[in-house]
DNA sequence: CTATAATTGTTGTTTTTGCAACAATTTTTT
DNA sequence: AAAAAATTGTTGCAAAAACAACAATTATAG
């Protein structure tokens, strides 16, 4: 099931009816601004037609953690997030966002209700997409050890770029967030890895030197 | 959004309209039956219409983890993994199966495309609603203490029964499993909790003592 | 261009967690 | 009903991770 886009197979003159029949919204964004500030209780089904946004979430403390970073053809939306979470969606760039109303996606109209079917079916595999990659982290999440946390990241990151040379796509700082680990630690881990000679790391320039597969 | 059925809000005249059209597979399985042994690769959208199924990981070591327990109106499918597991399902006790191709869903047919449509809304909502709970469970997993996984998790029950009495619905050591935690040492949180009077607990009989909310 | 903020890199110390091993209890099978 | 298997409950100890604090570097803003 490989990345679907949600006017996959849709052509513009096709898309601009099902943003009219399904009375979409489109926004552009200026970097940093806040697009969403209550993402659990929207009703919306998002779209991000360009640019980058994050998904954050503020803790009591008052530090921010960045959850996701969304790219052109990412979808969010309060399935985005876990239940007792409020999260905030903040263009991380100059970004255009088209949005739906569910009632509307699901009202069904007698004209174009093929090209309905369509865009429908890709809401589907887009969903079922997302699962993956959410239960992929899950995966990463219930290693154990630090060690084994971030192999299981590379390794995703590999699979994804089909590369031995990758970037890490934020600071080192919300990695470790990501992953949930103390930053020092996965420091001092990271260092150890390159002692040992499994990678080279400089920033969040990372060569893996292991066998894969 | 509450939970959806896969066939919700449609007749069971019209449910059979939709395997037929659909081509869908219905199966029986008998307790303790692999119901499919591949998960990651299936090209089928399932849904558990009687009893009770689990997806399970064999560990290198040769003892088995359970991932999720099943239940009825609950859907799998290669989305329920992450993209490196390989994953099996098995009847936990007898169970009715009711399986959908990808390709036949989505092909359009002329007849009946009111209520394909219908059907296609609910599988939308089911994959938005499993996102949903997938993500909790990431929220569960990055909490950085056992104690705090616990409470977490405890509140999550506690959320979906509206009780302080709430029954672990699976063994303790698949808990310590499912939270990613060694076991003896969840036992040890499980006891300083009962000391310092936060909960009553008797095997998976949890009573919580805290205020919530 | 300079000052300020943020991120990266490092280390010692404390706390938490995992591991291992075993007894007690409960459940399942024969 | 007895035997076997699985789960629960405990503990000491070793290992790993979190915490804390600070210097060095890099990025950002005025």
């Amino acid at each position: 099931m490989a990345k679907t886009s949600i006017f996959n197979e849709i052509s513009y003159s096709d898309q601009d009816k099902i943003l009219n029949d399904f009375k979409a919204r489109s926004a552009t964004f200026n970097k940093g601004v806040t697009i969403m500030s209550n993402l659990r209780s929207s009703r919306d089904f998002n779209i991000v037609k360009s640019g980058t946004v994050d998904i954050i979430r503020f803790n009591y403390n008052g530090t921010r953690t960045i959850i996701e970073t969304l790219e052109e053809d990412d979808v969010f939306g309060n399935f985005s997030s876990a239940t007792s979470e409020d999260l905030y969606v903040i263009a991380d760039t100059e970004c255009e966002i088209i949005s739906f109303n569910y009632d509307n996606i699901f009202q069904r109209y007698s004209k174009n209700i093929d090209l309905h079917y369509k865009f429908n079916e890709n809401v589907v595999k887009i969903l079922a997409n997302k699962l993956q990659s959410t239960n992929d982290r899950i995966q990463i999440l219930t290693e154990k050890t630090i060690r084994n946390k971030l192999l299981n990241y590379f390794n995703s990151l590999y699979k994804k770029n089909l590369s031995k040379n990758i970037t890490i796509p934020f600071s080192l700082t919300n990695l470790a967030d990501y992953l949930s680990i103390d930053r020092s630690a996965m420091m001092r881990e990271l260092k150890n890895l390159k002692d040992e000679g499994l990678i080279n790391q400089k920033g969040k320039k990372i060569q893996l030197l292991y066998y894969i597969n």
